[in-house]
DNA sequence: GCCAACGTTGGC
DNA sequence: GCCAACGTTGGC
C-alpha cells in the first residue's frame, strides 16, 4: 500500500493510538477490489513512501479489520467526499491496518529495480500508478531479505 | 516543474 | 460504444 509520506508516513501510522489506523481515501476501483475483496484479518502489507525523496519500502504493517465502507465519502467536510458515493450502496472502502515493523533503511524503488527476480513485480510494471496491489511469496521474501544485507 | 501513463467524464 | 478532454499519480 502506497502513501506519499508528507501527508502519512509509517511513523505517523506508529504514532497512531496502538499504531492502527483507517486506510482512507482510496478512490480507484481496482485498488478498492483489493481492499474490498482480498485483503484478510492478520495479512501483513509493505508500507510503501511514494513521491519522496527516496520512494520505497518503508516497513510493514497488518491488516486488522477487513473492509468497511469508507465513511470519508459521505462526508462533505472531508476532501475525500464523493457526492456520488450513496450511503445505502458504499461505493468505496477501506480496512485498518496496524504498525508492525519499520525497516532499518527504506528498500528503495531503484533497488527493488535492480533485482532480476523482481523484474514481474506489479509494482515495477510500467505505467503502473496502482495503490494498492497484491505482492507474491516469493517477490515478499525477496524483499525482506534486502532489508537485513544493507 | 515536467511528463508518461493511466482512469474518468461526458458529448455524440 | 467511441473518443477527446481533463484530472491524477508518481518518478525523475
Amino acid at each position: 500500500m502506497k502513501s506519499e509520506p508528507d501527508a502519512f508516513s509509517i511513523d505517523d501510522l506508529r504514532a497512531c493510538p496502538k499504531g492502527t489506523d483507517h486506510w482512507d481515501g482510496i478512490r480507484n476501483y481496482q485498488a478498492r477490489n483489493f481492499m474490498r475483496d482480498e485483503m484478510k484479518k492478520g495479512d501483513l502489507v509493505f508500507f510503501y513512501h511514494s513521491s519522496c525523496d527516496v520512494p520505497g519500502v518503508a516497513g510493514i504493517m497488518k491488516v486488522v479489520r477487513e473492509s468497511y465502507p469508507d465513511f470519508t465519502a459521505l462526508d462533505p467536510e472531508s476532501r475525500y467526499f464523493d457526492p456520488k458515493s450513496d450511503p445505502a450502496n458504499p461505493r468505496w472502502y477501506m480496512v485498518d491496518v496496524k504498525f508492525e515493523r519499520k525497516f532499518s533503511h527504506v528498500v528503495s524503488l531503484s533497488e527493488l529495480r535492480e533485482r532480476r527476480s523482481l523484474k514481474n513485480m506489479q509494482l515495477l510494471q510500467k505505467g503502473n500508478r496502482l495503490s494498492i496491489m497484491p505482492v507474491d511469496r516469493r517477490e515478499w521474501d525477496t524483499i525482506l531479505k534486502m532489508t537485513e544485507t544493507k
